[in-house]
DNA sequence: TAGTTGCTTCCATTCAGTGGAAGTTCTGGT
DNA sequence: ACCAGAACTTCCACTGAATGGAAGCAACTA
């Protein structure tokens, strides 16, 4: 959801005509929020989500009152709340950060949780194999998220992690899930413009559609050197008991010049193993 | 947390003889709930955490006010709060469940983030050489909290999982984290009577204490048959920087009557190298 | 069809949350 | 050591947001 400190003023002086007669005639400043105390509390934790990546672990309260956009007061008897329940802590040097309760909750989430069980097993096999970082996503709003990685000591570094969101269009995963997305959040997807991270991105909508097609007709997708340099990645869907594409897997590896066959291979086989003990019987649907 | 309900009385009110419902003679005692309404939205989290294990991923409206305490509109205008933000989400069937939104949040959560990241490499590497469940727990109130476990397809059935809490006393990462915690919370944790799940368990205090000892002096724990029938476990601690035992990690075996000396150096590697990634050096302390 | 259970909406009442301001503690500059 | 300034904590009078009883729906089922 949109940043934006949803802060309201409401200055007297715009022609803006609501004749809400009486009290906030001229002149008057009044900044109203009109967030209930339940929005106010979500900002406080979304504070800790913001901006993305490397930034705050730990936050200190004036901090966290400015991105949430509260009175600093307020953010104290709030923050409060959220401690005392153990949705934050506290730590010595005062700063503020999020607490295992929310861990806790967070992992007994269904999907990530059901997910994440059935397919870890596969997964493993996967890294074992081929030696290389694996990750498992879903598709959530236009991102995909991802719920899974494994990698080894030697791992080459990359931007994701575990709860992070890459987009769909320079992603293995993110591809594939896009590739078995309904229309219209294709369409939808493609809308916007697609950001372009190294000269190989494609962007260009109509290049992108191609692609989904051919990973349709594949079942495989295949990526290089488009989100980070000198990586490429290895995708494939997994499908649940209905058929549905509901996650990806894929491997991302050292771009060389030679397609391993052995690597499509291993997660075609990590995939369809998930997607068997999902349910998914190959019968269902061609 | 405080909160004994306190009791305030309902005024009379009633102009014309309305039918007091037949509740109760004049002067009706109602109890008044002084949570504030952070604790109210809590409440209706913590309806979903509620009752261990298998129970109920998925709530209805009125079981989630009936576990919370709150009267039905109440809840239905604050469970709406929480789906509008992503906290909680409703299903087809009219149904809630957790939401993705504390997932992506919960694995931010610093502790486990970081001791996750670092140690999933030597987790895996124990894996791949003992090829049995690998836990990796901390210490959390009285509990033993498992942050991650790896287990094959063949994996015997077990009652821990990510997010599980299990006793002390009876798990080998129990014991481990047990055995290097602070004298007060052992004093306290033994206190209290400590459940006996099999035959072999072993509750007694002194015993216990005496345990505890060995780990120290071996630096590894041992447990056969002790929560789960047919399973034994070995566990190790690991250390951060300041020679501070953080964690444990263990592998759950089936029981056998023979030692096996290469498990035991396998899980002394794994705590080890997570330690070292740490920041341990084990000429800090003894 | 009437009864039951479960969800949603409404709205007058009131009391919990609010936030400005004053008090306190911590930090670091000279 | 001393002070300035920033960061945090506490206080409390005021008020509009949250409350929950009740009535209205909707979906089952006996």
């Amino acid at each position: 959801m949109s940043g934006k400190p949803a802060l309201k003023r409401t200055v007297g002086a715009d022609a803006g005509g609501n004749s809400d007669a009486g009290s906030s005639a001229a002149g008057t400043i009044a900044p109203v929020d009109d967030r209930s105390v339940a929005a106010r509390l979500f900002a406080i934790l979304d504070a800790f989500a913001a901006p993305a990546g490397a930034t705050s672990r730990t936050l200190t309260l004036t901090t966290i009152a400015q991105r949430a956009g509260l009175p600093l007061s307020t953010t104290h008897r709030l923050v409060a709340e959220w401690v005392s329940w153990g949705g934050l802590s506290k730590h010595e040097n005062g700063q503020y950060s999020l607490g295992m309760k929310l861990w806790e909750l967070g992992v007994q989430t269904p999907t990530a949780r059901n997910l994440r069980t059935i397919a870890l097993p596969y997964l493993e096999d996967l890294y074992e194999t081929t030696r290389e970082h694996v990750h498992l996503a879903i598709l959530d709003g236009r991102d995909a998220l991802y719920l899974e990685k494994l990698s080894g000591h030697h791992a080459v570094r990359l931007i994701s992690r575990v709860g992070a969101r890459l987009p769909l269009h320079s992603t293995g995963v993110g591809l594939v899930l896009l590739a078995y997305a309904p229309t219209d959040v294709v369409q939808q997807y493609l809308a916007a413009s697609l950001e372009r991270f190294l000269p190989r991105t494609v962007t260009e909508p109509e290049a992108v559609r191609q692609r989904l097609a051919e990973i349709r007709l594949l079942g495989l997708a295949r990526m290089s050197e488009e989100m980070t340099a000198g990586s490429s990645s290895i995708a494939a869907p997994i499908r649940d008991r209905t058929g549905q594409v509901v996650a990806a897997v894929s491997i991302v590896t050292r771009t060389t010049d030679t397609v391993d066959p052995e690597q499509e291979r291993a997660v075609r086989l990590a995939a369809q193993g998930v997607s068997r003990a999902l349910g998914y019987r190959r019968a269902q649907q061609s």
